[in-house]
DNA sequence: CTTGACCCTGTAGTGACTACAGGGTGGATA
DNA sequence: TATCCACCCTGTAGTCACTACAGGGTCAAG
């Protein structure tokens, strides 16, 4: 009764490339499964659970190694989750400090764009703007 | 008096890791320089320019490919700038892109976080949410 | 008994560097 | 002149999180 996965099966019930599932065993995310008769791969319940949340964490932006993290405090019930907590809370200041930059980014990206004139290559702003400003001294 | 540099007071010069400018070499983005009696590499100003020209790019953000393109498209001083534009509003759209990829992330880790009552991780909200829904049944 | 979908291992590629290991060079100092 | 040290050289491998083969084996259907 106990239900069994191929490592395909797997795959298709958490949107994991196969190639991606084996890469996880590898470094150890998740356990050496059973293997059959055939030597495939035989994967149960315990391994869809595991292998969902890995893909959710992903989903969410943790590193691998958060995921381990999270994997590793997930299974300590009786812990406070103030750990889990911590580390969730560095993710979202990391996030923030990313969109942060990416705007900053893109405002100095629009302000070359507003300055092109559209005209010859010669006079454009934006190739303007990359040349760094090298100063004619001949410093010693 | 044309004044040479060393590929150490080059990197000073551009900020840039002595590493990452023989690295721009080999991959064809900074031309072989000339060697020195000892086989050192010897820039002029030229090379200072083109690679503070690809350091600023890449503070913008453009691609070492997008950084290939923008080198080819300023040598070319008589054609219209068009395709520079273009580039540059590509990459802005991307940029838009992930800034948007992000916010939704932090907003679902940010409720995530609300949601925490700080107990034990046995009922941990964070983890809860992780642990993919696989129901009961055991289907065929 | 053959086809085709699936599985296996192992290796190498991606982007943009970064970090050695193991050596050579060049200028200043004792 | 010897030695020191900062700098330079090449070549290779590591980072992150996969992804893509190559070259094979397995299994169920027709």
């Amino acid at each position: 009764m106990t239900q069994t996965y191929t490592i395909g099966e797997l795959g298709r019930l958490t949107d994991t490339k196969v190639e991606t599932v084996r890469y996880y065993e590898r470094i150890g995310l998740l356990p050496h499964p059973p293997r059959s008769s055939g030597n495939y791969r035989v994967y149960d319940r315990a391994h869809l659970g595991r292998l969902g949340f890995i893909r959710r964490a992903r989903e969410l932006g943790f590193s691998l190694e958060q995921v381990r993290e999270l994997l590793e405090l997930s299974g300590q019930d009786a812990q406070p989750c103030e750990q889990v907590d911590e580390l969730v809370q560095t993710h979202v200041t990391d996030i923030e400090r990313r969109i942060h930059d990416l705007q900053t980014l893109r405002q100095e990206l629009t302000q070359l764009l507003a300055q092109c004139q559209h005209g010859k290559v010669a006079e454009c702003r934006i190739i303007e703007a990359l040349q760094p400003h090298v100063d004619g001294q001949t410093a010693a």
